[in-house]
DNA sequence: TATGAATGAGTTTTCATTCAT
DNA sequence: GATGAATGAAAACTCATTCAT
């Protein structure tokens, strides 16, 4: 029935950091497939995402979908490297990965989570979805693990400089201390998403802060 | 064609902790499906479950499944019944959750994640199944909640023991340490669902014990 | 629109020679499917062979089919049984393979071939869409093959029987002469098939007649 | 992107013997339209016959097909005159219609079946496809039905001349002789195009010859 | 001429649900 | 209770055809 029209806006910021093969489109109706998708699939989850509605939503008939995209799974890959792009590439105002004290830059991740679960609460709830549907794709799995160990990788680099700084507790065991931080950054989104502003995200953060710092 | 006697077996173990409505079930069919939905949740999500193979799975017929269950849905209500029974019922063999000192009990805490990790992985993915379906389905959303509000109260309640003991840093904001450890039991057990053994789990614990005890 | 009753009639006729596994059907509504397809198959071809059409000539819903077929190609599969049995079962009134003299049995066989060009047009269409099939089928094309070399063999047998018997020319080669009969007859069949009536099928016979016998 | 230039190689040999309206095309892309789909019925059937893949192998786009052809019956249409028009044109090297004795003739009928069996099987298996179509085609079956009159005529005239000059039989009934060839030649090829090399065709002919000739 | 893009109308197949027994 | 049979509605995907350029 109504007829929408493509969203407008993105297209230049996707073509920037194409890290990944698929990641640029050379083609806007491909690109509102892409933004179609993933809306349904932040709105509905894959259980309830249809093609049709797809297509709706990115103003074109089923039809035309399957001329740029050969499957839905098909589509749904192109979702990944769009996803995967935006993780990469979306961050608060203020974010700046390597400027700062080590204390700023753990700070700056609290801030940029914060962010996102505020602006973008739409990439977290696809993010999540794909991490279910990750249990069951291989590849995808991979894909994720490779965001993961780039993130455990920073926290890890930064807590040692925080240390040697004299800034964090000189005890601090800098792998586990970071994994604590990753669990505790995804366990907070988590819930966050769910029932939004249940939990003090700022207190949480200030009361973590504190324990690395002694 | 084959007659199933109503068996026993795990009926009345079922029938415990029934501190909600559809927990229990006069009949032994009836939970066979529920289960068979379960493992088929954890197996494939919600994305790829069918009706037909529940009922497979359960050694019946579709039509039967109907008869116990006017829709899918309802089936599902009542696999987030058991689930959330299953919750508040299994835990470590060694779990005590109100015994021991507030270390102890913290102790307790990270290992019956643990073990759930280990040894009741289904249960963890299907509880994630859930928290996404929570974001389209108000009333699962509360159900939820509920669990979780428990669990930070819990936690509030052992950390105030503890600091008053003397055993945790004087400095901790309870509410804001109980959101903490929330999170990040939940933020490892989601990693740690999707790629197994990739973290240690029990040094992150045991980090963080350190920074609770000062 | 219209409904059309399950044909009646073959039913029992089809319960007979099972020479092969898929021929008979424990359900009536299985065979009027095979029947409904085995119909359209001769009045469309395969080029417009539609489930949906199928379906409503057997007087069920497109999703009944499905119950009773895996698949559209799995229900040729049922038809290429019914035809293949039907070819084995069928024959002239009068026929009798085994009695007579040599020059009787050809006779008969020509009376057969004759009989279904009359009566059993259907069966022949079919069979020729299924020659072409088999064309990109292997397994299909071993059951006709296997068809054929019966049918050679046999007028091999009688070839040979009648010049003992001093009944067709001393000089015969009865492989050759097999292999004449047949695709004279195939030939003809044919050319009868797309234009009815167009050559004196009892004249052709009669001529081939002679030539056997001197 | 590639610009054809229109080529002229095989077009002037599609332009002789067009006794029928559509069998000259002013166009090389045309006749590679046609060619692509002769090639395609060859290969898959009219069942599987796709205007994409026609386009694809004709290497021009489907919109393009279009601009020559209204619809895919048009083009269908086209490749009927080509098939008609090869089947007067085409035939063994050595071929001539209209020089040798009776026997000769005969005997270059059988060459020339002989050869188009070996090197041109897709002229059969479409002529056989077309055969099958005519049957709901009333236009195509008149069609084929004068190309087997022209045959039959020849077959005719030429055992008449031979009966005459002694050559053959002086029973023989030309009429039903000529018929007798025919339906063979066109059951053997059939026979051959499905399973190839499984018939002794040399064999067969040289005992057909000596029926006719005593 | 030529094509990329687009689509209406189908095509097979699937699914939760119902019904008669 | 239990099931074989049945189905409407929808699912993904296809196809010949058209349109704007």
């Amino acid at each position: 029935m109504k007829k929408i029209t493509p969203a407008e806006g993105m297209h230049s910021e996707t073509e920037m950091n194409a890290s990944h093969a698929h990641v640029t489109y050379d083609n806007r109706r491909q690109l509102d497939l892409v933004l179609a998708a993933y809306h349904l699939i932040a709105e509905r989850g894959f259980e309830q995402l249809r093609t049709r509605d797809i297509a709706a939503r990115a103003g074109m008939s089923i039809a035309n979908l399957h001329y740029y995209f050969a499957s839905k799974e098909d589509l749904i890959h192109s979702v990944v490297d769009y996803l995967h792009q935006q993780f990469v590439t979306v961050h608060t105002p203020a974010f700046n990965m390597s400027t700062g004290t080590p204390l700023e830059q753990i700070r700056m991740q609290f801030a940029d989570v914060q962010f996102r679960l505020r602006e973008k609460r739409e990439m977290i709830i696809v993010m999540n979805e794909l991490y279910l549907r990750a249990l069951r794709d291989p590849a995808l799995q991979t894909r994720l693990k490779g965001l993961d160990d780039q993130w455990q990788h920073y926290f890890e680099t930064v807590l040692n400089d925080g240390i040697q700084q004299g800034m964090f507790r000189k005890d601090l065991n800098p792998r586990a201390a970071a994994s604590v931080l990753i669990a505790f950054l995804k366990g907070i989104t988590y819930s966050l998403m769910v029932y939004p502003a249940t939990v003090n995200f700022v207190e949480a953060c200030a009361e973590l802060e504190r324990w690395l710092t002694g």
